[in-house]
DNA sequence: GGGCCATACAACCATTTGGTTGTATATAGG
DNA sequence: CCTATATACAACCAAATGGTTGTATGGCCC
């Protein structure tokens, strides 16, 4: 398994957002971070589909990696992963921060009379 | 229009995570974000795709609300919409939420020999 | 006006998705 | 051992996606 520093690849962002791009999938994971005790045909018990409808939902969130099962004897215990989905929030973080970082490249730009640019080197970033 | 008082419906979570769930997409908003000047065209120029194929993903994220179109004579001034990203990433804090105060109440009962609350049942937590 | 450029949009196509039913396999329990 | 339960998985289907090309519309400029 390629370690990956703690920054999601792309393909691996596409599952996540793909994931959570369904109702019925972001209630599991509710669900499941809620603590709620979780097999799959517990899960399944709760939601107007087949049992074969969920499974399928819990696959998806299992290959984004939002949840986990852990074989009980003939019952899968199912179990979120609240790592993964803070790590799809920091990606999220990440895209505001391009818009943040731009902003205050403006504000400096705006509030000052003599933007630091300007010369070949950067004078010494006058006041603020 | 129906307004929601700062959260989103289920639908709008849908159009959301489906809209980033495309690398394209996310990296048609980040541009977007980063302040890069962006007509319709500019953004297809950048992509090895056809320029109707842009189009689409311009016309996704906007639906979702995350970009918005400015006409600006023939050409549509593309602007991102940090909000709605902050929206959704606030959706997904939710959702971590849901963990953290999980936690917090197994750590209450762990970590307390007399919790505030257990009183008149449920006997003095006997350790472990 | 005429032509070019930016955009919009329809029609089409292959693939994926979200659901179904049906079947197979493994484990728990009488 | 037999049966019922929990899960897995394949096959199928309708609808949505992500791309294409082609055509229409509307603004810019000569």
């Amino acid at each position: 398994m390629v370690v990956w520093p703690s920054t999601l690849a792309p393909s691996e962002l596409d599952q996540l957002f793909r994931a959570l791009a369904d109702a019925t999938r972001r209630d599991i994971v509710a669900r499941l971070l809620s603590g709620e005790t979780a097999t799959v045909s517990a899960l399944a018990a709760r939601y107007d589909m087949s049992f074969a409808a969920v499974q399928k939902h819990v696959a998806v969130l299992e290959q984004a990696g939002l949840v986990s099962k852990v074989a009980n004897g003939r019952e899968r215990i199912v179990r979120g992963e609240p790592d993964r989905l803070a790590r799809t929030r920091e990606a999220l973080s990440q895209l505001e921060d391009l818009w943040r970082s731009r902003i205050s490249r403006l504000d400096e730009v705006l509030s000052e009379g003599e933007p630091p640019c300007p010369s070949p080197t950067s004078p010494p970033t006058p006041k603020r």
